[in-house]
DNA sequence: TGACAAAGTTAGCTATACCTAACTATACTG
DNA sequence: CAGTATAGTTAGGTATAGCTAACTTTGTCA
């Protein structure tokens, strides 16, 4: 097997190998400054956490220098961001919640889910999108059962 | 407005809350060695927590005493639970994993998500639900759809 | 090219949430 | 009702994950 066991990783550690992934693309890749604003922390905080991240084997960084990922880094952050595109599709694309909404709650729950759930959601996406080919748009049909219901409730509320 | 505003709670106690309501019908309150087996905690740790949970008005307990929820802890502990069913019932009942799977990803999937997508999700079930009665079953049309494609993946391998 | 700004690091602090070990209080039982 | 087992607490330690402030390194440009 590899060199170190593909051991849990924290949810902060897969935020900041997902936010590494996605600034990747830069030039020569990351920039702490750029992962700390993605994450919303302090850089001091990004130091550390490259630390954490070199130890592991899943991150290349030499101070001062920009931040990219080993092989195995890349594996997991690949991981993260399926899963965290799987999520948003779902309360996106099924749930009918507003797309920024759907990224920010896919962020979060992205670290909780296992492979099953999450092999099962994708699945079932690909269900609802084939109702949808298939005449009965699930979806669909779901936006306007929820609409109808929400409507009911909140007629007459002010707050 | 009420004492102390509802500040927002860490998953950590949201979980103590949680195990606290559920062990409740015992005679007086829940007992600490109880909550500690239910949540896989040191004994110590529930001590630290409860403090945690009185200082913030969730919860009642006097040293070597039962435990009991405030009125607001049970509110909170009500809306903590109504999220983990409503998961559970998402991933047991449309997903069709197993109960006991479902159960434990509920557990930890339900204090990432907020109001809007749980609300959602409710509904889903409840729009599932009624497929069934209006003829098409969407759950066990997904599960067929999904065994399919399983059974697809697997033929064929050893592991 | 030298000064200054921006980026990155270090040190030290805080808070959460666990743990173990040792102690104390309570409850049960002969 | 005394002794022991069980439950609960306290003290002190660890790990994670963040912060600010002060420092160093790097890069830019007048």
């Amino acid at each position: 097997m590899g060199t170190e066991r593909t051991q849990k990783l924290s949810a902060s550690l897969e935020d900041y190998l997902e936010a590494i992934f996605n600034l990747a693309d830069d030039a020569g890749g990351a920039r702490s400054k750029d992962i700390a604003a993605m994450l919303g922390v302090a850089r001091s905080s990004v130091t550390g956490a490259l630390q954490l991240l070199c130890d592991k084997g899943l991150a290349n960084h030499e101070p001062y220098g920009r931040v990219t990922l080993t092989q195995q880094g890349e594996a997991v952050a690949r991981e993260v961001v399926r899963k965290h595109d799987i999520l948003t599709s779902f309360f996106a694309d099924v749930l009918g919640v507003e797309r920024e909404t759907a990224q920010r709650a896919a962020c979060r729950a992205e670290h909780t889910l296992g492979p099953e759930i999450i092999g099962r959601l994708l699945s079932f996406i690909d269900y609802v999108v084939a109702s949808g080919r298939d005449g009965r748009d699930i979806a669909g049909e779901f936006r306007l059962f929820h609409g109808r219901r929400f409507t009911k409730r909140v007629k007459g509320m002010v707050k």
